[in-house]
DNA sequence: TGCCAGGCCGGGT
DNA sequence: ACCCGGCATGGC
């Protein structure tokens, strides 16, 4: 049996080959990324794309400007991304921590030690692990795995992880058998949400074209996954 | 048309 | 420590 770390390099490799760079993050700037990344919780991109232009438009896409904002209307600028009353109280705790702890500066709060700016970014209520490690390795380029659904399905349906697998575990199998590159986690995240948006869609557990398709010959199984 | 999308929280077992 | 309902719009 093959190692893990052989057959994740392959997976990526394999990724990387089909779909082609894809720059990640789609954000100009690291606070873009980080209203981003709370925007998209449980929703399309599409839906967030036009919250975003709507706060670009109005000059409101900065810290400062979220701070003085009423959360109200806020919220009515969002409303295309979905539960929008819940993310404009998300994006408010956000931009406090920010503006009150930072200065509204990212680049002071990306000075903090790696774990302990992961902790207080956990603190923030709706910021969760998904959104703080997108934050970390998206705003930040800070070397931390981004685990989301697309993630669990393909791994776990192709038996590379438990299904019952918590976000840790599965971080852990990533973060263990991957060099620690912002470059190789920034783009093999990236790379498995294109596959799960494309290819994997719907859950279609035939995935004749799927890059990762090497997996059924070789009867790949990791062990001791929990 | 119904189902799903780059989660997270809070209350109940 | 898990489990589950709630949160909500827009695209196909």
């Amino acid at each position: 049996m093959k190692q893990a770390r052989d057959i994740l390099l392959k997976i990526y490799q394999n990724l990387y080959h089909h779909f082609g760079p894809l720059h990640w993050w789609p954000g100009d700037t690291p606070w873009e990324i980080m209203v981003g990344a709370v925007l998209t919780q449980n929703t399309n991109w599409n839906n967030v794309v036009k919250a975003i232009h709507n706060l670009k438009r109005e000059n409101l896409l900065n810290p400062f400007a979220l701070y003085q904002l009423e959360e109200s209307k806020l919220a009515l600028l969002i409303k295309s991304s979905g539960y929008y009353k819940v993310k404009a109280r998300r994006l408010k705790n956000l931009v406090n921590f920010l503006v009150e702890k930072y200065q509204g500066k990212e680049s002071l709060m990306f000075k903090e030690k790696d774990e302990d700016l992961r902790e207080k970014l956990l603190s923030i209520k709706g910021i969760g692990p998904e959104t703080a490690d997108s934050i970390l390795l998206y705003a930040g380029n800070k070397p931390f795995f981004v685990v989301d659904s697309y993630t669990r399905r393909i791994f776990s349906r192709h038996k590379l992880i438990s299904q019952a697998a918590t976000y840790k575990q599965i971080q852990d199998f990533f973060t263990q058998n991957l060099d620690h590159e912002v470059k190789l986690f920034n783009e093999f995240h990236a790379q498995i949400v294109m596959l799960g948006k494309t290819i994997c869609k719907n859950n279609n557990p035939s995935c004749q074209v799927c890059p990762l398709k090497f997996l059924e010959e070789e009867k790949y199984l990791i062990k001791g996954n929990n």
